[in-house]
DNA sequence: TCGAATCAATAGGTATGTCCTATGGAGCTT
DNA sequence: AAGCTCCATAGGACATACCTATTGATTCGA
């Protein structure tokens, strides 16, 4: 018997659904239902009865219940106290995002960070790479996770990773298959790309421009998801990073690397210099900057 | 925080003592102080002070250990009410183990089984086969860990695994680098046998003079960890199990296999024919049948 | 009554984490 | 100063909790 996973049944008591429950305890379905089975096999029965639509308690889990409510009011208790004792608070936590990273990054590290502190507040802003700056300027924000160069602005950032922008071509393309693909390449397909309002396009922009390439721009979208699925269908060609393609459920997009030369983005954290952090927010980073790629 | 890390905590305040503890717990020093320290870790500030010949508590040692002792006792007693409810007890569990597996065997599977059924009873009783056969027959014993060929007796037996016996020489002793060993080699070394009380003694022998080969016997012993010594040494060769040679620390034997017709002894489960078995037996075979090996 | 939708369980693979052994280093004891 | 005792660290093995993808069963709506 374990905390977490009276910490899932209790869960799934008052949800009376494994579903909602498991949105609730931040990991998936499966690994909910896997950890109450394990529950009642030590127990040796079973806890509850699946009626279809829903969910009901044997008398056994009724006397299991009560008791895990005490225990893990207890835990959670103490764990306040100890915070308190520590000076340290229960813990807060803002984190902003920019649209172009923030689906992708912050799913895992918030499921990470609150099963490590599973009452700490953890607050979530996405937006505009310029409105997270301002935010962490105001103080509304701890840290804020962005992409590089940043502006000029008194801002501390420790590195999270560099990834590749890939191009993304229709499945089946012929540039998909093509040995060798390089700007000129892209030069003559249409190109679908992400509003310049958001760094990831003006990098992208950048980049061609930098290397004489003017893309034949047939679209823009002020989404990645949107891109991914405008490729798709065939309306053009994209530069998109890797940790997009790696999340693309589509099944109607390839990616592939160009050839020389190939375009990269650095995501970084980023704080308000001299910012005091908390212990939370100390750990959020150290835990973001292990475990965000 | 886990509850296993509370056990850890409470089990080195009342030992006063990281060793004690962990010998309490069933693990090793160095598992139990890293989950202390990451029990420190994640409270943000150490629970107790190391003051070399002893350990105090921190204030923030003793508000946890209060709380840890309600939680733990109130998730034990949780544990035997639904023991009690499914009308099976807290358990207990009776094993023999013949004296040449048990060393081998018992640590491992016992340890795993404490973990799992922290209030279990485990009895352990160590002996030569037929004893142990005795004790099942007549109930003192739940099952028993046995070798093959069994005698025939009413026992139902589940088969944990096959081992091959080595060779076991003096490092450096030139049949260690032989490319071919056989029976014939062996019977010109001088071979310290296991005394034919156990049944290992009485299958090497058996194996011996299958084989028309008779070793020159200069030595018999009746414990696998002297024949081992007694080899080391230099005093003869012999044959031993696998599991043995894994576990022996001497450094001063070497282990192979003969060149063709191995020797081999299978161990099983056994108990007595259709003997009512309590869930943590049956928890236990399957746990063995998994986890012998 | 059939098709769609909802929901839990299963399958397969990855990675996190706990455990082990071996070793280091600090503080007592002799 | 050498030897003990004891906790911490290092490195690697194994167990297990997690994920995605999928299946199978039930309920709901047409």
């Amino acid at each position: 018997m374990e905390l977490h996973q009276l910490r899932y049944f209790v869960a799934v008591v008052d949800e009376e659904n494994f579903t909602r429950a498991a949105e609730r305890c931040l990991v998936s379905q499966p690994s909910l239902s896997q950890q109450i089975i394990k529950l009642e096999k030590e127990l040796g029965q079973p806890l509850l009865e699946r009626l279809g639509r829903r969910v009901q308690l044997t008398d056994a889990g009724r006397l299991l219940y009560d008791k895990a409510l005490r225990v893990l009011s207890t835990v959670d208790g103490v764990q306040d106290e100890l915070a308190e004792l520590s000076g340290e608070g229960r813990g807060r936590l803002a984190v902003g995002a920019m649209l172009t990273a923030a689906p992708y990054l912050l799913p895992k590290l918030v499921r990470r960070f609150g099963r490590r502190f599973p009452h700490a507040e953890i607050i979530l802003h996405e937006d505009l790479t310029e409105q997270i700056v301002d935010r962490l300027m105001q103080g509304e924000l701890d840290v804020g996770i962005l992409a590089l160069p940043l502006e000029q602005r008194p801002l501390e950032t420790t590195e999270l990773f560099t990834e590749e922008l890939l191009l993304a071509v229709p499945k089946g393309h012929r540039l998909a298959s093509k040995k060798r693909v390089t700007m000129a390449d892209v030069a003559r397909e249409p190109f679908v790309l992400i509003d310049p309002l958001h760094c990831l396009g003006q990098q992208v922009l950048a980049f061609c421009l930098e290397r004489d390439c003017r893309p034949r721009v047939v679209c823009r979208s002020s989404q990645i998801l949107t891109v991914q699925q405008l490729v798709g269908s065939g309306v053009g060609i994209s530069l998109l990073p890797e940790c997009a393609a790696r999340a693309d459920r589509t099944r109607k997009c390839a990616y592939r690397s160009l050839s020389a030369d190939r375009p990269t983005r650095t995501l970084v954290l980023a704080w308000r210099e001299g910012r005091h952090q908390s212990r939370v927010v100390r750990e959020f980073i150290r835990d973001a900057e292990q475990h965000a790629k």
